[in-house]
RNA sequence: GGACCAUUAGCUCAGCUGGAUAGAGCGCUGCCCUCCGAAGGCAGAGGCCAGAGGUUCGAAUCCUCUAUGGUCCGCCA
């Protein structure tokens, strides 16, 4: 049940009998009707918008509209006044009895909130996708919480949602993967190695190298690498996603799939993907102008294989194949994302690094000729993490000697205090995470102050339980008590909101004004104990208040539900 | 040279499909509380939404240009 959305129903009905009456005239669009939450409360409940969209097309004077429609609105039995204000602004003041149908709402509904709007279509959302050449970091942190917030986001609104991971095991880097491991089992038989420029350093290879020992025995030891370079490759990249596996585990994020890139070559698919593009007519041979500005001091010009990107948007073309003839890294991008394609996702996302930035318009570009312009990509960019302890750079890490490894964190302050902060700001803002902060218990703590709202109600429910009062019929009397179910009623329209721009964090900062809301309640119940949830000495008034808070702590934990943060019962 | 992102209160940031007098936290100022369902409450001051044009009934929001900052720019992934 959308509130806003019903009382748009409510205005359009109330348009058409205007036209059924000759007061507007035939063949208006209606679309850009808009009901919404008043900025200014003092405005009423709900504002409408449609005087002033209608009058220019009606040939009419918006107010003279919005008089009409208040008159017809008023006959509705859930509003309680429509008064015509500023331009021809319409604003509606809700009958009460709105409030409690909204409470009563939320206890008996346990999809509250939920919409279909998704229709079952089907939706792949790609996010971490780290190279498998050590642990995930912070920034891998920050994509996997963004992506996983997103997945159950657009889950929650009706789409069918594959979360997936695209291993990055087909080029260079698992080469030198290999060669880091080969210099840890070198190491495990006892022989000094040194990690020379370009090799991983990282400790976490040590028991990489070890484990192949055991494996393996001696067997590759003075050989070349033309023995070991496959073998230990394959060996160290699965021994990595393992690592990368737990690390998403430790943060309470399970993929659907894993798609490995290197299952691409040698079977033919980046080939039938460029082909899929040479068919449309968007693969040629030529030369790329060198960039302007700076010359690299390297420059020459090469013949490559290039796709006409241009052709969909991007501002040059791109090569897919290396004036050498091997693939460039687009390349089996291309085939991958051809593959989602294939497999009839309706649309598509990618989470990435902000340092990928560049590449958003060829992804794109490619999206859209694969599929015909049919299936949407939707990139979001992931800006830096910066770390923080007490107002200090924070720089430590255990495991890896050069980041901040994603276990550090969580370690440092827990899977649930990590997701939800790293919702405290837009996608593509940059973010300040700050260790202590993030488990300080204030009020300018968002993770602690709605973890703190749910608390308390579970709190007051307990003691309601140990007096045998159950929750009854909502009775709101106060408008501190109005304000939270007022708040309560827009969870719906938000939830939309998020879902249509692919913006989870748009939930964390709901769920924060939600809670201020109901704490503001709360402390109004310390001067006036009548506002208390729990009357002891009146079990039917406790009854009535009991609804409210029940409410409030269904929509907080739905709400951290899709943020993937468990609702504490009590704080300690 | 070009592309992308950003620029909102002293600070850190929200701001919906374009909607009315642009919000929150911190900090600041003042008052209250020490009650308990601890981890304070209430109120106030504080803004040329980077700048200039444009679109329209209406622009922080859309378009163009400019400034500043960040990221990126064939043969890395």
């Amino acid at each position: 049940m959308n509130l806003f959305a019903q009382m748009r129903d409510d205005v359009l009905d109330a348009l058409r009998a205007m036209v059924a009456d000759g007061a507007l005239p035939e063949g208006l669009g209606f679309d850009n009707v808009t009901v919404e939450p008043p900025r200014d409360a003092a405005h009423g409940d709900m504002a409408t918008n449609a005087a002033m969209v209608l009058a220019k097309p009606a040939g009419l004077k918006p107010r003279d509209i919005a008089a009409d429609l208040a008159v017809r609105l008023e006959g509705l039995e859930r509003v309680a006044s429509a008064e015509v204000a500023g331009p021809g602004f319409l604003n509606l003041r809700l009958d009460a009895s709105v409030w409690t149908q909204v409470v009563e709402t939320i206890l008996q509904d346990q999809a509250y909130g939920r919409s279909d709007t998704g229709q079952g279509a089907r939706v792949n959302v790609e996010y971490v996708s780290a190279n498998p050449t050590g642990p995930l970091h912070v920034g891998h942190t920050r994509g996997a919480v963004f992506g996983d917030a997103l997945a159950n986001l657009l889950d929650f609104t009706g789409w069918d949602v594959t979360r997936e991971y695209y291993i990055n095991d087909g080029g260079a880097q698992v080469d030198v993967l290999a060669r880091s491991v080969y210099l840890r089992y070198l190491e495990a038989h006892g022989q000094d190695v040194a990690f020379a420029d370009g090799t991983y350093p990282g400790d976490y290879l040590k028991k990489v190298g070890a484990d192949l020992k055991e494996q393996v025995g001696d067997r590759f030891v003075g050989t070349g690498e033309e023995v070991w370079l496959e073998s230990i490759r394959d060996f160290a990249t699965d021994a990595m996603m393992d690592l990368i596996r737990e690390d998403l585990a430790s943060l309470g994020v399970e993929m659907d799939n894993f798609f490995s890139e290197k299952s691409l070559y040698g079977t033919g698919r980046i080939e039938a993907a460029l082909q899929a593009l040479d068919d449309k007519g968007l693969i040629y041979r030529g030369t790329l102008e060198p960039p302007k500005g700076k010359l690299p001091e390297d420059w020459e010009e090469r013949e490559q294989t290039l796709f006409r990107s241009t052709a969909h948007g991007d501002d040059v073309d791109r090569p897919v194949k290396k004036s050498d003839g091997s693939w460039t890294y687009f390349a089996p991008d291309i085939a991958y994302h051809y593959d989602k394609i294939e497999r009839g996702f309706d649309a598509l996302i990618d989470v990435f690094g902000a340092d990928h930035g560049g590449y958003v318009k060829r992804m794109k570009a490619a999206v859209s000729a694969l599929s015909d312009g049919k299936v949407p990509l939707d990139v979001k960019l992931c800006q830096l993490v910066k770390l923080w302890k007490n107002g200090e750079p924070f720089t430590m890490s255990k495991r890896s000697g050069n980041f901040v490894t994603l276990r550090d964190v969580v370690d440092e302050v827990g899977a649930d205090v990590t997701r939800f902060t790293m919702l405290t700001r837009k996608n593509d803002a940059p973010l300040d995470f700050d260790f202590a902060k993030a488990v300080e218990q204030s009020k300018d703590n968002p993770v602690f102050y709605v973890q703190y709202a749910h608390a308390r109600i579970r709190s007051v429910q307990r003691k309601a339980d140990a007096l045998e009062i159950a929750t009854g019929v909502p009775q709101l009397t106060d408008p501190a008590e109005v304000d939270v179910a007022r708040k309560l009623a827009e969870w719906p329209r938000l939830v939309e909101i998020a879902a249509r721009n692919h913006e989870p964090h748009r939930i964390a900062f709901y769920l924060y004004e939600l809670a201020s809301s109901f704490h503001a309640l709360w402390n109004r119940g310390n001067d006036d104990a009548s506002l208390r949830f729990v009357q002891e000495d009146d079990v039917i008034a406790s009854a009535g208040k009991l609804a409210l808070p029940a409410a409030v702590a269904a929509v907080l934990t739905s709400g951290l539900g899709i943020l993937g943060v468990t609702p504490l019962e009590e704080l300690r």
